[in-house]
DNA sequence: AAAGAAATCAACCGCGATAAC
DNA sequence: AGTTATCGCGGTTGATTTCTT
């Protein structure tokens, strides 16, 4: 069958997005939802491929991303499911929540790989504190190190973690909750999720139950509804971008 | 201090799956 | 049933950053 490109090449923006795209990218979904990626753009004012909207509102810019600090358990997950299920990405990246499947592949390529390879402890050392030093120094500059720390907050409280059933999203999508780890912000995610009793790791991460698309972002984009549980779409973020 | 090598990761590309008509 | 449009996934690339010599 006869495929269209994905996008009319010509004029076409390629290559790192700049904080006025993400800002349109932001500013658009939010508050019409992704009803048609490749609609989107031209809407949105933005001379970029629907796919290459899609895939920065996926990767980078919704809500409950986790970027880098890998920990021991997400690691040691990675590896175990990538043993049982190959190289699929998505399907492993499911299983950490506020990962997506882009990062853990890289992840993967640089450093994992090597690690089930050789098993070395002492290389394995150096190299995770010289990548802890490279990732903090990223995550410091400034036009990004609000996001990391909006989504580190955002894992912290998000009711889209696992340990809410999706009945209980529902109801605690007022964002009742969204206050109640704010004591607690020296327990990691992978901690907290440890203690939860359940069987976190081995469920698949509640938004990979969600429907997708616009019925996904819907909610997202309801006034007072999910911006007071995710501050990457709340206060911070529109603040950053000047939304407000 | 500078140059080259290596590592990292954001983004692109192409293809398969599937929904819509 | 066939065709088209769109989405999502995995592989790959290339720019940037960091390390090594």
């Amino acid at each position: 069958m006869a495929r269209t490109p994905c996008c009319d090449k010509s004029g076409l923006k390629k290559g790192t997005w700049t904080p006025e795209e993400d800002k349109k990218l932001i500013a658009y979904v939010t508050k019409h939802g992704c009803w048609n990626w490749r609609q989107l753009p031209k809407y949105a004012g933005l001379s970029r491929c629907g796919k290459s909207c899609r895939l920065r509102w996926m990767n980078y810019l919704r809500p409950n991303i986790k970027r880098g600090n890998y920990s021991k358990q997400e690691e040691d997950l990675i590896v175990n499911l990538h043993a049982s299920l190959g190289n699929r990405w998505s399907a492993i990246a499911a299983q950490l929540p506020g990962r997506t499947d882009n990062e853990v592949k890289n992840h993967w390529h640089t450093y994992l790989k090597k690690r089930s390879g050789q098993n070395s402890i002492s290389r394995d050392a150096k190299l995770s504190s010289k990548k802890d030093v490279i990732i903090q120094k990223k995550l410091l500059k400034p036009e990004l190190s609000h996001l990391h720390n909006a989504t580190h907050q955002i894992l912290e409280s998000s009711p889209f973690l696992p340990q809410t059933s999706s009945s209980e999203l529902s109801s605690s999508a007022s964002g009742k909750d969204c206050t109640t780890r704010a004591t607690e912000d020296d327990v990691s995610p992978v901690e907290m999720f440890a203690d939860i009793g359940g069987n976190f790791w081995t469920e698949v991460f509640l938004a990979d139950n969600y429907p997708t698309n616009e019925h996904f972002l819907a909610p997202l984009i309801e006034p007072g509804v999910l911006y007071p549980s995710s501050p990457i779409i709340g206060e911070e973020l529109f603040s950053l971008y000047g939304l407000q």
